[in-house]
DNA sequence: CGCACCATCGGGGACAACCCTGGTTGAACC
DNA sequence: GGTTCAACCAGGGTTGTCCCCGATGGTGCG
């Protein structure tokens, strides 16, 4: 089924950045028959170049090359509007080679073992808008963006006794002393005086660092 | 092929959350012979009472509960150390319950209008560590994730000298005048009369809101 | 050339932030 | 009953923030 669904309609036109050319050949005789190849590169600058001059529907990325590999192709294409999807293709399973190009904005991710009839399908998905990612990639990104280190018993913040914790709070959230103060009913000195050992527990020197600890730690 | 996957290996152990009686016993008709549903409950309460008692390997949650729903069963779940995979179901394909639930911790989302092999499927994947998306919807994940929305052109910014947008970018940093005036040789003053600018053109009336401003706008 | 705009710098003042040294109360613990 | 600690409050001082008023040069423009 791979080929007539794309010879039926105009075909997707995708190009093949990759550092191998024997790699490159290799896609080319494999899926040139159903996609239309608009190019094939093997340099970073001569992706950006190719992207920008034929504005491909897909590009099939390398993700290790010389100079940047593809999050540097990503990132250079980042402000272009053109509605490019790149599809990812790695012989890599990493972790951090996943995030990394997928933060960077590419729609997919699949490694070098995929046969014939999973690639076209991947390219005719990534072109629909979709993400495709091998089987067990995605739970790498799923990971990385559900981001539950919610450390619940963080030592640092247990040494801060209850008030000091709900001041903390409300000063890491930008209010001033005086609108904690009137918020949960207390002095401005009381409140001061909370702060300050907050400081000196946490070994922060004021308030713009301590808001920055608190959003590091998710506590807002 | 659906039946005799499950069969062969000791079978997935599901458990149904959905406030919805029809619905759990329509997906207990029609999945029931393939994998083992330990339960079908219609409350977050009952859910996370279910899955503290029964551990199952898969839970099909409904997005829209009454009292939080699946995103506060994810939440209570949190901190338990078990390996349930949580496979959001849900009628709405709206980009933001797909992003709240996938960040607070669910393993996959996929639509009611599944078919039953689909569904089946489904559960086996994020029973075996991937994640599994209704086509369109990992895109959303993903726009999420990747977080390029630059701006570049924004009409305020714009509004500012490069000197302002200099000083902006150290002071929502948390620099102090002084540290600012060290780091790029002016006086205090100078940094002073270029903060007072920038809070004048952007309408703000404080550091604090600046610093909200700019982290908004990702210019760190 | 006048004019607007930018960048640089200053004085003075009001207020907020931060630190220090105190103090009182109440609850918990030995 | 003495100790310890969280929570509350106060005075006084230094520094930082933000605003007002000004000033000087440089640049580009009609």
């Amino acid at each position: 089924m791979g080929t007539d669904g794309a010879a039926l309609s105009v075909p997707i036109r995708v190009l093949v950045v990759d550092d191998h050319a024997l790699f490159r050949s290799g896609v080319n005789a494999e899926i040139g028959d159903s996609v239309d190849i608009v190019g094939d590169v093997g340099t970073v600058d001569e992706a950006i170049d190719a992207i920008r001059a034929k504005k491909p529907d897909v590009v099939l990325l390398d993700v290790h090359l010389p100079n940047g590999g593809g999050v540097a192709i990503l990132e250079a294409l980042a402000d272009s509007t053109s509605n490019t999807k790149c599809l990812a293709l790695s012989v890599s399973d990493a972790a951090e080679d996943v995030i990394a190009i997928i933060r960077a904005g590419a729609r997919g991710y699949v490694t070098k073992t995929i046969t014939h009839d999973e690639l076209l399908d991947a390219i005719r998905r990534v072109h629909a808008g979709d993400a495709v990612f091998s089987p067990r990639l995605a739970g790498f990104v799923l990971d990385a963006f559900s981001s539950t280190k919610p450390v619940t018993s963080d030592p640092d913040l247990d040494r801060l006794t209850p008030r000091e914790q709900e001041v903390l709070r409300l000063i890491a959230r930008g209010y001033t002393y005086k609108e904690v103060a009137g918020r949960i009913h207390l002095s401005v000195k009381t409140v001061e005086t909370h702060v300050s050992s907050v400081l000196r527990k946490l070994q922060l020197s004021n308030r713009h660092e301590l808001t920055a600890w608190a959003t590091d730690r998710r506590l807002l």
